[in-house]
DNA sequence: AAAACAAAAGTCAAAAAAAGTCAAAAAATT
DNA sequence: AATTTTTTGACTTTTTTTGACTTTTGTTTT
């Protein structure tokens, strides 16, 4: 078997106490499967990708980590809309879409503020219309994701 | 655990009778925790700064002490890192300005996590540098106000 | 009162402990 | 044969730990 899939089943296997986070030490896991550290990224850049559902954080240094976070099954709806998000979008409906989300109770007041805050045109004034609208997207799904953990 | 969290710990654990200072002897913390006199300046010096809410006083000699006072209100720390931030802030200094808060337990987790997603240089590929440092810095001050909206 | 000593805290840089990046080589797939 | 994916390792960056040395302040001794 090939040394990535089995960095990944290892990895897979320790989310299944129904945890949806791992953490991991890189140098660690390396070591007890007998591959070099760099080979841990590149599992987890090709594999434990936000598209698949997950989310990473690290941190280097002493005690450095790496955090694998698996998205639960009942954040579909976000997961849906974000989806059904293009590369670029208007204030106006992505106010919306928050407005929504909130209304219907899938994210909270306070994220909603932060989300709303960040999607203001006058964020973007720097910016030509289209450029503002790409970054609004990008910002959107991002956060989005960030919520859904 | 690391032992620069244990000594954070330690010591936000002196707050919380609600009062906004703690004295320590450094030494004798030190002693305490098993680690070097000037680990605990590490500590204070990287996790216990301003922009985070705090204020240090010390002195040497016999009967020496460091005193650390907090701001006294969440407002009032977010607000004290918001008037801090230039109108350009780099990715690194954001994460960290965010880390810390939640560290503090200023903001939460969530929160800290949407607040995260917005701040990556990657969501700005599609701009200059120096631009994408200014907008960084708007989405962050914008963030931080709708928190404490 | 001055000098000497002791008891703090401060500074700074080196070493250690992680994780990240990137590109070349090797292996697998099409 | 060409293309894509995987493996490897050298080099970089970040964060923490450690310790030697300095400075400041308080206490004792002369």
């Amino acid at each position: 078997m090939k040394m990535s899939d089995l960095i990944a089943d290892m990895i897979l296997d320790m989310f299944d106490d129904g945890s949806s986070t791992v953490q991991i030490q890189r140098n660690d896991l390396a070591n007890r499967l007998g591959c070099v550290p760099s080979q841990i990224n590149y599992v987890i850049t090709s594999r434990f990708t936000p598209e698949a559902g997950y989310r990473i954080e690290s941190r280097r240094g002493g005690g450095g980590y790496i955090l694998i976070t698996r998205a639960e099954s009942k954040d579909n709806a976000i997961m849906s809309l974000i989806n059904s998000i293009g590369d670029s979008i208007d204030e106006r409906t992505a106010r919306a879409h928050i407005y929504n989300l909130n209304y219907q109770s899938v994210i909270d007041d306070k994220a909603a503020k932060i989300m709303l805050s960040c999607l203001s045109e006058s964020n973007f004034r720097a910016l030509d219309s289209e450029q503002s609208k790409r970054i609004r997207a990008i910002l959107l799904k991002k956060m989005l994701i960030a919520y859904i953990d």
